[in-house]
RNA sequence: GGCCCCAUGGUCAAGCGGUUAAGACAUCGCCCUUUCACGGCGGUAACAGCAGUCCGAAUCUGCUUGGGGUCACCA
């Protein structure tokens, strides 16, 4: 048995959205779970779509991502140049044009842009139609004064009208084709590039990729692919086509329409991690049911022969889930250092910052919650005294506002403004008053956050605030209430 | 429009001829709790339709419908 090597081909055209990272991801998956090698290769024959730095980006997503190659661009394994640009500039893609021509699977065609568009228009149907062969039947001295008077030409494809063409998909099994379905497909452009189509079929096979892993939008093209291994008498690699990931509207994710990139994820204060995480599960179930997976564990459990053949939402609210879980797993060292500058953006006080972000680790999605999770800490927000009014805690406007004039000066007495402390005072208070816990204890979350909801009791909050602010707040909220009241009478 | 692919709850997804049709996210309710979150418990919610094969069909076949992809000198 051969040993299996996969590759990633990106185009260095800009960021990557997260399809593309499932196709680099499942392909790395296979090579790993075989024991075999992975290669990145760079597709850059359309020099016109080429973005500067976007090689970088690729470099990046990767290495962000834990996926890693034994063979790359700068990692020589022996099967270079892994960039096409510099395989063109070897001559390998005319060399193997010209074979093709020699034995007639492929021939030179000289039509202009205007012709082949004056094809579409007189085609049963206007908007498409393929090539009509025009140039197959030119003399080979024709041939040879067009190539000489340096006529721009392109090297085409010779796929019969007649019979079919059947290949093997690994997820999708047989899929046949008639063959005058197939146009002439071109493999050398006329500003001497070869087509992806034929780059790919050329390099898979010299860099002996055994296991073709790609988008299921190339699902209808691969039939193509076969008649090219076939005129070579190449083997032909096993097929893995992926399915779709879509967006809500279950069209296929692009960066033409918009959708998130994996950078722009990172960006929005989602871990890597998770995210390669939850792309494995697009289009794949683990046989264990256990969804939080670290690579090497994915790499262990992956069988490509499992992928769905459906396509996939990709449904942010359960990434951010599962960002969630990863940020509560995480050691308190490194979350600590992701989450400082988010709480910084918040917090210009000097508070314990550390506390606060303890507080807010098992109550975040992503980093980027946390502005507007302890955004009060630094100053208490307008607020309605509807707020005061807890059914469950039997609160009212008027009970709070008695509440709080009553444990001011136990609260002003009190030196001790620990948590645990306060904590005791306080439920002290309440029995002696014969209230509640949640008739004194809501109504001073609420003076002292001015918020609903906050990543702890009122108790912790004013161990955080100290007594200095946690007094003044509260005498904020008394004057509030009571002016409530007057008004109101 | 031609060709190709797909079809289990709102989403992801088990299932591969006999199951009370898993599980996760979301959603709803309850419990825990000084609020929220975390955690725990529970609920709502699915085999697109129609034929056929079979003792028996979510599972096999056909058709219909729906959705998507692709038809470039882009990858």
């Amino acid at each position: 048995m051969k040993m299996v090597k996969t590759r990633f081909a990106p185009s260095p055209t800009g960021r990557m959205h997260v399809g593309n990272l499932r196709t680099a991801l499942y392909s790395y998956l296979i090579a790993k779970h075989a024991g075999g090698s992975f290669m990145l290769r760079i597709e850059d024959t359309d020099q016109e779509r080429f973005v500067p730095g976007a090689l970088e980006i690729i470099y990046q997503t990767l290495s962000d991502a834990g996926i890693s190659f034994d063979e790359g661009p700068d990692k020589d394994g022996g099967a270079g140049p892994y960039v096409q640009s510099e395989r063109c500039a070897l001559g390998i893609y005319n060399k193997y044009a010209g074979q093709l021509i020699e034995q007639g699977d492929a021939y030179y065609c000289f039509c202009t842009k205007e012709r082949l568009d004056s094809l579409k228009e007189q085609g049963s149907d206007k908007e498409y139609a393929m090539y009509d062969k025009h140039c197959l039947s030119l003399s080979k001295e024709e041939i040879r004064a067009n190539l000489e008077a340096g006529i721009p030409h392109v090297v085409r494809l010779n796929v019969p009208n007649e019979g079919t063409t059947t290949f093997h998909d690994e997820i999708y099994g047989d899929i046949t084709v008639e063959n005058k379905e197939l146009d002439d497909m071109i493999l050398i452009k006329s500003d001497g590039y070869p087509t992806y189509n034929f780059a790919n079929v050329i390099d898979d096979h010299l860099m002996g990729i055994t296991h073709v892993v790609r988008g299921n939008e190339y699902l209808s093209s691969s039939p193509k692919y076969n008649r090219l291994y076939e005129a070579f008498g190449w083997d032909i690699p096993t097929y893995v086509h992926c399915p779709l990931i879509t967006d809500e509207e279950h069209h296929k994710l692009s960066k033409r329409s918009g959708h998130s990139s994996f950078e722009d994820l990172v960006d929005q204060g989602l871990l890597p991690q998770a995210i390669v995480n939850y792309v494995a599960l697009l289009g794949w179930s683990p046989e264990d049911n256990q969804e939080i997976k670290t690579l090497p564990e994915l790499v262990k459990e992956f069988d490509y022969r499992k992928i769905n053949k459906s396509p996939a939402v990709f449904d942010i609210a359960k990434l951010k889930w599962m960002n969630g879980e990863y940020i509560r797993r995480m050691d308190d060292r490194e979350y600590q250092d992701r989450a400082m500058p988010f709480i910084r953006q918040a917090i210009s006080k000097d508070l314990d910052l550390q506390k606060i972000s303890n507080m807010a680790k098992s109550r975040i999605e992503t980093f980027e919650d946390i502005p507007e999770l302890i955004g009060f800490l630094e100053k208490v927000p307008d607020y309605d005294c509807s707020m005061y009014e807890h059914k469950k805690m039997k609160t009212t406007i008027p009970l709070s506002l008695e509440a709080l004039k009553a444990v001011l000066p136990v609260l002003e007495a009190a030196d001790d403004y620990g948590n645990d402390a306060l904590y005791s005072l306080l439920l002290g208070f309440a029995k002696d008053r014969g209230l509640k816990n949640g008739q004194v204890m809501w109504p001073i979350r609420t003076a002292v956050s001015g918020k609903q909801m906050t990543p702890g009791g009122a108790t912790q909050l004013m161990e955080i605030l100290g007594k200095d602010e946690s007094l003044s707040r509260i005498r904020a909220a008394i004057e509030k209430l009571s002016e409530n009241e007057r008004k109101e009478q």
